[in-house]
DNA sequence: CATAGTATCGTAAACGTTTACGGGGTGCAT
DNA sequence: ATGCACCCCGTAAACGTTTACGATACTATG
């Protein structure tokens, strides 16, 4: 099967008419349609996506950005397998289909992108890991694709996006182990060019103030958001003179690492030293001790994402009136056993 | 910037010889070419791709379909993003673009694939987490789309392939356990439909017979593969009537969630217990104890991928000659803690 | 000087699809 | 019989590229 010129020649029906009754077009008798979706159907027709989009300058198709590079939370494990499920189950609704854009790790980021919507290839951007001033959403805003962040960023202005609530998440944790009786609390935090590690510790930062608590620029660990550099974290925490009784995490993973290099050196997570994490609970709770985390939905945040999204595309907006305001995504304590004791 | 066409205008030459410029085509001016070169990064003019690839009936992009919704090794943590890495830097030498194309969960991978290749949306396919026997594959051998599966499978016949060596593994898993003593060797393995879990399980049981011991059904565990399912393999460890004395795990994580569940019962990995892993190290190694483990290179992998797709496409065969040939991918072991005791 | 060869460029067709436009038929009311 | 509305369909022009082909000017060769 060719085009939709043999389509239309096997049927004795000329090629307009066979477009329209493929695409439901109102102007077509429902028998003449029939017979077309039928002969396409046994044909094997599909018709070719460069032709079609070509010429309605729409590409159907929804990109998703994926910096491998970056050494941010969402570039880890199945961050963005989890969020595309909630993605596709809204995108399908409009026929329009996702794809994953990996951006090579020597590349630029900002250039990549830049070939990409040149290229015409998808309709729309998601794009994450936004930096804290990030030229990606200049270059967006500018080139007037359609686009939507996760996370913030200072550059640009009035352009949707989603967040977790970092600043929220840093809070309840520093709540939490003050309740306790901690005082001397470490972080650790990815760089603060990533907004969200900025944000992080901002949250971090103000919680110890209002509980009266200075803060120490030593008990900030930048190490990378892996089981190494939960590793290195431990190491790290176990250098300092005035040992922390309390760490939080910015990924959860790293507390393997972290775990590891505490008995090391026998001291034992959940009773000499608190351990709070960060993003997902399922994994979390079969560690040992189990980690106290903050829980989400990947494919919540995934339906969000393209509801702003698809609100900013003129050709849906109007399915999705309410859709287009930027929010902080809330999460959700889950207690376990890393902090559960009393200083 | 509109198109090719305000390009040629604003240089005043005729629109061929500037596409002729931009594509490096030998009959043009150096000096024309140089000036069209900088018009076009001066208006940031880049080729529409629709245009192009309706043209020359080619995209220069290469899909990677990924299955969230299978529950095999592959889907789990950043096993697609490590390959990407490889593949993109042999793609990036022939100016090939990687997407990587998720199939929604509740749409059937074989009509998601043949909707995608009839868009001719790419030029060529990179599928993985094969079935013991797989539709996919006799779609895109009927479609004569260049294609390389990262898995075997009982369909098709001399298509090329890449397989990680699953026999091997499971050999050298058995061996290694019994010259430490054990004879009573559990499994946990996926679906038998997915091909990977069959020759795992296979290479089990021919290490068994060689070994002289009998294979028992009731040692070979079926659960998810992730920590959640580690959990549950621990749990059907302790409930059997003779207990085995090690256990050989399809995925790494699962040993945190069987580690968790053997501490509950107090039976300690790698003293009571004997856990062996499978695939990458750099993180099995932090766990406490440390896993035994096989290691490989999700770049090299991916480099072998790109390149033997490529020696598949006639359009780029002449550069890899030689790379046409399906092969095993090898593992290594990396000795732990986990299996270190003798019975 | 004539001719062949070469370097460079312009012209126009083609890729497969969608869609604006118009035309033929039918039914109904005038 | 005429006009009108309506349904259905065919025609042809676009969409932005690439590329085969031919044209032109210049160089080298005899």
């Amino acid at each position: 099967m060719k085009g939709i010129r043999q389509l239309a020649e096997h049927l004795d029906i000329s090629i307009g008419t066979v477009s329209r009754a493929l695409n439901g077009k109102p102007d077509v008798n429902e028998e003449t349609r029939r017979r077309v979706l039928a002969a396409a159907e046994e044909l094997g027709y599909v018709a070719n996506q460069s032709g079609r989009s070509l010429r309605q300058g729409t590409t159907n198709v929804i990109g998703l950005m994926i910096e491998s590079s970056k050494e941010t939370v969402e570039n880890s494990d199945n961050f963005f397998l989890g969020l595309t499920g909630g993605l596709q189950s809204v995108l399908a609704r409009h026929q329009l289909d996702l794809i994953m854009l990996p951006c090579p790790s020597d590349e630029d980021p900002h250039e990549y992108l830049k070939r990409m919507v040149a290229r015409r290839v998808v309709d729309a951007m998601i794009i994450s890991a936004t930096q804290r001033t990030d030229k990606r959403i200049d270059l967006l805003s500018k080139t007037k694709i359609p686009f939507v962040t996760l996370g913030r960023s200072l550059s640009g202005s009035n352009y949707p996006w989603i967040d977790l609530d970092f600043d929220g998440v840093a809070n309840c944790a520093v709540d939490r182990l003050v309740a306790q009786g901690h005082r001397r609390i470490a972080i650790s935090a990815p760089s603060n060019d990533i907004n969200l590690g900025f944000i992080f510790l901002d949250g971090y930062r103000s919680a110890l103030k209002r509980h009266g608590i200075p803060f120490d620029p030593s008990l900030v660990i930048r190490v990378k958001s892996s089981e190494q550099g939960g590793y290195q974290a431990g190491h790290e925490l176990l250098l300092l003179k005035e040992r922390p009784t309390a760490v939080i995490l910015i990924y959860e993973l790293m507390a393997i690492g972290l775990y590891r290099r505490l008995m090391e050196a026998g001291v034992i997570p959940g009773r000499d030293l608190a351990v709070i994490g960060f993003r997902e609970e399922p994994r979390a709770k079969f560690l040992q001790p189990a980690l106290t985390c903050f829980r989400m939905s990947l494919r919540d945040l995934g339906v969000d994402l393209a509801e702003t999204l698809l609100a900013a595309m003129p050709a849906y907006s109007h399915f999705y009136p309410d859709g287009a305001r930027s929010k902080i995504w809330p999460l959700e304590l889950v207690p376990g056993e890393s902090d559960a004791f009393r200083l």
